[in-house]
Formats: structure tokens, C-alpha cells, sequence
DNA sequence: GTGAAAGCGCTAACAG
DNA sequence: CTGTTAGCGCTTTCAC
């Protein structure tokens, strides 16, 4: 670094200074800075080389303010720290990345005050477009975005009442057959730690459980069904809830990563073997999922590619984008095991 | 969405129009909306109610341009799907919040090519400061920013030859003490998986393993020492290449989060328990850690609160900020055991 | 307390 | 091919 004295007024070069000492007009500067015309190979250089003098950037406030458009795209996640949206994230990162475009970080930490805040303050910014994985409130906050001119768009949960593009995952499919596989081993009673049912993510998932253990003419005992918020904070007391019941399960299903991390350690803590003690599966194929030992059956979601594509739908299609759904796999590890005879069965 | 055409030409109000709506000067509108100077009751309630039927929503990139101050921080990580850099992210997010900063995220995938593009392009947008991660490339970028005027805060590496505050973590002093943590279980083939030397983070965590065997007197098997990125990519196949020297170790240490996954399984996947066979620790305490079983020793950076200072430090210190270290905390678990006395020795 | 006016740095016609 | 000019939407003196 070279400035003896950093606490200077900075002064950062205007296009029109560099105007000045290259010698031409401030247009021909702007020719060369946004590649766009015919600029002479002599001009461009001369253009250069006083730019480089003055240490010129341009500013993308002013050229944003002038064309009506920033190349920026908000995305607002939950938490930042959970892998899902990492992963989603990194996604929209390299397609935004590609496409020219820069990337505003928002996590609402699922509260609907925090995203209005957020939504509000994107649409201050003049985003091109925002990728939000959505609390379901704020409705109005989303309608003047899109008034506004902004793309939207909807990631793995649906709103109820707003016609908003979105990319979600087949959630119901995704959960009714983590479900199948624990009741085809035999289980009879199978917990199940879910999200709240406000989101689609939570009421997709129990939907997709109650269906399974429906068509497969078992009963769901409603003790069984703990719902809870997605993040860490509540998780862990609610697995110890579920397993504490009267009559425990004898298996369970985990609605995403937050959720199985805490029933994994709630089990552990219990001093519970997996899958001698107790079955598992989970939604969401984070890293430690192969880690543990055993390792965890999931459903996978493709969250890289969800990304990937989001912002292309935001970025590219605009507001015409129509919703997609994408599937989940599910992944067979080893974390479900047969029922033990000796368990304990309802009636028996 | 009540928008019956959603192609048209979006209009989003002016404040010229809002003025004009209210029956007020633009003067007086401004004042409104960012609460400065005084404005009567009366006169600030028709222009809210004015704004309100418009949709009035104010334009960052025009305040920005004649402020000369956008309120946004650049944020450069690695990989935002990697942990550590989820928390930090979260800390970043979380202080930005308070102080009404939005975050622009990059990630440069320890790539000095995209860090340049990244901070050329946060100097564009006129960033009012960056936390990166810096590669320890591209130091004339810096050095523009900088003399543009936007304070940069390197975080987590120290990059030689320039004079930018940074956050720093005791890093020879954590992987000193997991180092002789080791060697006072007896084990004196340690395997060392790091990163590389030009990142201090690399450089240093070695420094401390070599340091502790320096002074415990234990000479270090250089071919139990592998360095390589820090990514997902070439971390397995370092881990297989440590695990399957003539000589192999009999404990290992982990530079960081993901150079302990790979570690893990490849201990796992060539049929060796943890810690009978091999005993294991690392840097960095992210949620698997606790999760496996037996659960890993660990040197935890405070990534979160890392975060929330470095905001702190970028955006209210500003350039004059000074550096600091945080410590380090390792926290003993269970992943290592005494060295078995049958274990192959050197020279035995 | 409030209005009028001069730009912030850039782009996009429009002439030449 | 290149220079000139009129704003983009807002803040900020400066009068009133």
C-alpha cells in the first residue's frame, strides 16, 4: 500500500477526468469501459493507459442509476450455516458468477419481520431479481418487488394466495419413500420430527409420511408426529421429546439436516445404538451423513443444482419462468435396520 | 400479485412524483425518507400517505451516487458450503444487520484469478469496505481499493507485504497444542495433512506441529507430512497417500475441516477404527465433529464471532482498524488414544 | 419548515 | 469513429 496518508478524502477518478487526460470525450471513455461501439484500437489504448494512470474504476452506481439496472441479485436463505443453503448458495454463486452478476446475502432466520426487512431493503438496492426460500408472510413486501420490476423467485416452498415462479423439490415423493423403506423393515412405529406445518417443506414431508404409512394400512400415532421449527434451537429438546414418549419408536424420520443432527444426537446421548436401538433417515445429504457410523440413509436434494438453476430462472427467464419441481433420491446407508422382534408394538 | 400485465414496462415512483403527488417539494420528501432535518406532522403524513399510494420505494444506487457511500460490505470467502465459513458468514451477516449494512458474497474458491475479478467488481460497486479471505494474490487490486477509499479487513491469513488490518487466529498455537496433545499419548509417527505454504494458515498450523515436536524431541518423518489444498478436491487422495506411507502413522492431525472429513474416510474406508487403530485430530469444531462417533478432538476457531468482529472491525473502525488474534480452543474428545505399544516405531 | 436548483458519475442518443 | 448533451433519482446547500 502505498498511500502515505490513508485517511484522505479518497479520491477515486471520474470517467470525465479520465476524459480529460486521455485527451477525448467522456463518451469515447464510456465505449471502451462498456464494450460496446467502435472505439479505434489507437483511441482505446490512449483511453487505457490514462485510466490505468488515474487508477480508474468505474462506478456501477452511477451506470446502474443511468441504465435502470444493477447487476445484482438478492438471495435470502434461512441460515447461511446450515450445508442445504451453503450448498444452494455456492450454486447460485457460480451461475450468478457466469451470468455476470453479483450476489446479496440475506438469512432471515425464518422470521417474516427479518424478511421484510430484507425484501424491502433488495428492493431499495434495485436487484434484478431475488431468490428467496420464503417464510410464507410479507405478502405485500413481494408484490411491490414485482411492481417494482423485480423477478422473484420461490425456492423449495410454495405460498399459498402468489403466483410467484419457483423451484421446489418433490418433498411428499421424497418423504413417502423414506417412509416405505422404515415401514417395509417392519416398523410399526415410526417418529417422526418434522417443521412447522406453515411451510410447505413441513407439511409436504408429513404429508408424504402420513401417506406411506396410509396405503401400507399401518396407523401413525399422533404422539409419534413432533413438529418444530427447522433450525437449531428447539431441535434438539424436540427428538428428546419424541423419544421420550410412553411407548418410543422404533425408527425415525427426520425432516432435514437440523433435525437429524439433533435426533442423532439426542439417540447418542440416550445411549442408543443406530440401527440396533433405533432406525433413522433423514432429508438432505449433507457431508457428515456419510460420515457418521453408520452412515445415514437420506433424501437427498439436489441443492447445488437448485441453485444452479435458480438463478438462471431469475437471471434469464425473468418473471415468465414457470415453477419446476425437481426429485430427491433417496440414498440407502445403514442407519435403518429390521424390526427387532422384542419391540415394543402398539396392542401388543 | 395483483399486477394483471406483468411485462409492462415496471414504473416504480420517483420521488419527484411523490412530491409532486403531495403537493411538497422533492426537498421536503427527502427528508421524510431519511428522517434528517425536521419536517411537520402534517406535511411528513401526506407525503407518507403519497408514498404509500405510489409504492413509493426510495433508490439506493441515487442515494448511493450522491452520498458517495452505499452501505454495503463486501464479503470474499472460499466456499460458503464449507462450515466455518457459514458461520463466519452468519457472524458477518448478523453484525452487517445491526449497523444497516447489506453483504454482497463472493466465493473465490481459493482462486486468485476470480479474487481479482471479485475485488475489481466490489470496487465498482462501490463497497464501503471487503472481508476476504485473500489468497495472497492480487495485492495491486488491494491496493486500489484501498486508495479508492474502501476499507479492507483480511481475515483468518496474514498476506506478506501488505499493511491491511486483519483478524487473525493463534494458528501455530492450535495445532501446537493438538500436536502435543499427540505426542504426549505416546505417538511419535504423527501424520500431518495441511494446506499449502503460501496461505498462512497453512504455514503457521505446520509451523506448530513442527515446533512441538521440536521441543518434546521427537524428531518429524517428513513423509508423514502432505500438504495440499484446502478444498474437497485433492483432500481424499492426500489423506489415502499419508495412510498408505511405507512407515504409516499411528495418529494424524487435520488442518482443517475439510482435510479432516477426507481424512476420516479414508481412515474409515480402509477398514480402521478410530482410535484403536489410528487416532486422529483436527482444526476447526464444526457440528459433525461432535456427531461421530467416537467424537473428534478439535483446535475451534470462533468462526461466528470472527465474523461478527470482522463486520465490527471493517464497518465502524474503518481503515484505522487494528489487527488482532483470537484464540483458539481445543477441545479433547475422544478421537485419539495412547499409542499401542506393538505400534511400528522407527528404528524398532 | 419548506422549495428550488445544482450536481453525484455514468449512458445513450444525436450530431458531426 | 468521436464529442456533446441531457438526464437517471436522490441529497444538499441556500434562500425564503
Amino acid at each position: 500500500m502505498t498511500d502515505s496518508n490513508p485517511r484522505r478524502k479518497p479520491v477515486n477518478a471520474t470517467m470525465r477526468e479520465v476524459a480529460e487526460a486521455a485527451g477525448v470525450g467522456m463518451g469515447t471513455v464510456s465505449r471502451v469501459f462498456s464494450n460496446e461501439g467502435a472505439v479505434s484500437a489507437t483511441t482505446r489504448a490512449k483511453v487505457e493507459a490514462a485510466a490505468a494512470r488515474l487508477h480508474y474504476r468505474p462506478s456501477a452506481l452511477a451506470r446502474g442509476l443511468k441504465r435502470q439496472s444493477t447487476n445484482n441479485v438478492g438471495l435470502i436463505v434461512t441460515d447461511i450455516s446450515n450445508n442445504f443453503y451453503g450448498e444452494f448458495a455456492q450454486g447460485v454463486l457460480a451461475s450468478a458468477k457466469e451470468l455476470g452478476r453479483h450476489v446479496i446475502l440475506c438469512a432471515s432466520g425464518e422470521d417474516p419481520a427479518t424478511e421484510r426487512e430484507y425484501v424491502d431493503l433488495l428492493v431499495e438496492q434495485r436487484v434484478d431479481g431475488i431468490i428467496a426460500f420464503p417464510t410464507g408472510a410479507n405478502l405485500d413486501a413481494w408484490d411491490t418487488a414485482r411492481r417494482i420490476g423485480i423477478n422473484v423467485l420461490f425456492a423449495d416452498r410454495a405460498v399459498a394466495g402468489v403466483d410467484v415462479p419457483s423451484i421446489l423439490v418433490d418433498n411428499l415423493g421424497g418423504a413417502r419413500r423414506l417412509t416405505e423403506y422404515l415401514l417395509a423393515l417392519g416398523h410399526e412405529r415410526i417418529g417422526y420430527l418434522g417443521g412447522p406445518s406453515e411451510l410447505t417443506t413441513g407439511s409436504q414431508r408429513e404429508a408424504g409420511y402420513r401417506l406411506a404409512h396410509e396405503q401400507a394400512g399401518v396407523p401413525v400415532h399422533d404422539e409419534l408426529v413432533v413438529r418444530t421449527r427447522f433450525t437449531r434451537d428447539t431441535a434438539y429438546a424436540s427428538a428428546t421429546r419424541l423419544l421420550n414418549s410412553a411407548v418410543p419408536p422404533t425408527a425415525l424420520l427426520a425432516a432435514n439436516n437440523i433435525l437429524g443432527e439433533a435426533a442423532l444426537g439426542a439417540i447418542r446421548d440416550r445411549g442408543l445404538r443406530v440401527p440396533d436401538d433405533m432406525s433413522m433417515v433423514m432429508f438432505d445429504d449433507v457431508p457428515w451423513a456419510r460420515l457418521v457410523d453408520p452412515p445415514i440413509t437420506v433424501a437427498a436434494q439436489p441443492a447445488y443444482a437448485m441453485g444452479v438453476s435458480a438463478a438462471r430462472m431469475v437471471l434469464t427467464e425473468g418473471a415468465g419462468a414457470s415453477s419446476q419441481t425437481v426429485p430427491v433420491e433417496v440414498v440407502i446407508r445403514r442407519s435403518a435396520a429390521p424390526r427387532h422382534i422384542d419391540s415394543p408394538v402398539p396392542g401388543s
